[in-house]
DNA sequence: CGTTCGGTTGAGCTTTGTCAAACCGCGTGG
DNA sequence: CCACGCGGTTTGACAAAGCTCAACCGAACG
């Protein structure tokens, strides 16, 4: 049995029996997929939504002239697909990025979900909330900040959603974000994120070697980056108790 | 009495007097502001989610050392509001870009929406997910257009995005953007956007001048934009029929 | 009328991109 | 076990897109 869902929204709230038996229901198997494999190809039809059960993979698209741009990473417990929800069609290229697992589910299972639990259907909104709020702050790095603030900033985002969905999380992780990955999501080349990263490296913010990312000074990369503290207190996701 | 979201959701749908009902429930007293008013401070608390009845806003918000970076443009039958909706306080802040008028209504209004109609739930969920997918376009170009490719871009989302809600949208409208607040938008200096649309005008893409705007070719700007044409068909809102 | 706000223009500068080469660790197949 | 190739990182030299500063203009508005 795979309870992605479960697993996901537990996290947040303590699940009743009734609960936890609606997401069964919507859940089909778990699909694992070879790091680097293509997921899903823009133009495909879309029924399902996905929830990353574990690993990594990310959302790219090719523009004119083949430049490719990559709209966001997804991680433990993400949805992928909600952009695409009312369109027929998948819009852009999903790419296993680790080895990971998903769990696809029927996309009009929602409503049925939504139906039967109105606190879950909160939930879910405030999960899409915070996805919003994180996309908006990915904006202003992209149109205002500087390339060793970009590298900044997209460590410590990567950093704040690991630590969220496990419990172990410490300063030092695996960072599976090759550069040429982070430069097509950051807007840079993949040599400006190098002297970045060393950059980054040279002044004591983080130790960095294959894979293995260490934060050595959060405070004092969360200033470098303008960082919102807003994000860092844990959500309410659980947004209104009202009737 | 005001019906913004009967409005809104009414373009999409036939609502039937049930639907209507709800909707109207859910409605407080529309708010006018003036162009240029501050509609809402980030930090403030946050208990209403609006909908733009008329006119335009824009969300944005001042980073480190005052740099402003503006993160959407509000207007007809938009909602504003979902990114803070699991934050207690608002994240950013909202200007009135033109006189403007909206219809705030209360966020725990929306479970009850959704229990009692799937077919709206349907519908909020679908317009959502545009506005994500629109979010993502955005990101591509911040990161990987060129100057003169975003301003295009920006103008064919804008003018996408009038077309959708008013009937009688044609390739001349008004366009009330400042070139700074255009600039904040897509990561650029003024003085560039203000190069790019002259060369926009220049190479007969546009004619612009004091507010008004007017597409000359569609096709070739479209083309020179990039722009994904997936988002050029009416949205099927109503995504699924299937209970 | 004077002030303010947005648009326009030019000159020089900075950040970041491009190109090209070398390097490094790793897995593969001979 | 070695040679090879591949993907990713590193470095340097140079080019370019876009920025800053500063001045000016015109329209709107009180």
């Amino acid at each position: 049995m795979s309870q992605c869902l479960e697993k996901k929204f537990n996290h947040y709230l303590d699940l009743t029996a009734s609960e936890k038996e609606l997401l069964e229901r919507l859940e089909k198997e778990k699909v694992y997929y070879r790091s680097g494999a293509l997921i899903r190809k823009a133009g495909s039809p879309v029924n399902d939504l996905y929830v990353i059960y574990e690993g990594w993979a990310f959302v790219s698209k090719n523009l004119d002239k083949n430049i490719r741009s990559v709209f966001d990473i997804k991680m433990s417990a993400d949805f992928v697909g909600m952009a695409e929800l009312s369109f027929g069609e998948s819009l852009y290229d999903l790419y296993a990025l680790t080895d990971v697992t998903i769990c696809p589910f029927p996309k009009h299972g929602l409503n049925n979900l939504f139906q039967q639990s109105e606190r879950l259907a909160r939930l879910f909104h405030g999960v899409l909330s915070r996805e919003q709020a994180l996309l908006y702050e990915r904006i202003a790095s992209l149109g205002r900040r500087t390339a060793l603030e970009k590298v900044a900033h997209f460590i410590l985002e990567i950093s704040l959603r690991l630590s969220l969905m496990e419990d172990d999380h410490s300063s030092i992780f695996r960072f599976p974000v090759s550069q040429t990955l982070m430069a097509d999501l950051l807007g840079l080349s993949s040599v400006h994120v190098n002297r970045s990263m060393n950059e980054l490296k040279r002044h004591g913010y983080i130790r960095y070697n294959r894979e293995q990312l260490e934060i050595l000074d959060n405070e004092r990369l969360l200033q470098l980056a303008d960082f919102d503290r807003r994000f860092l207190q844990s959500p309410h996701v659980d947004w209104h108790e009202k009737n």
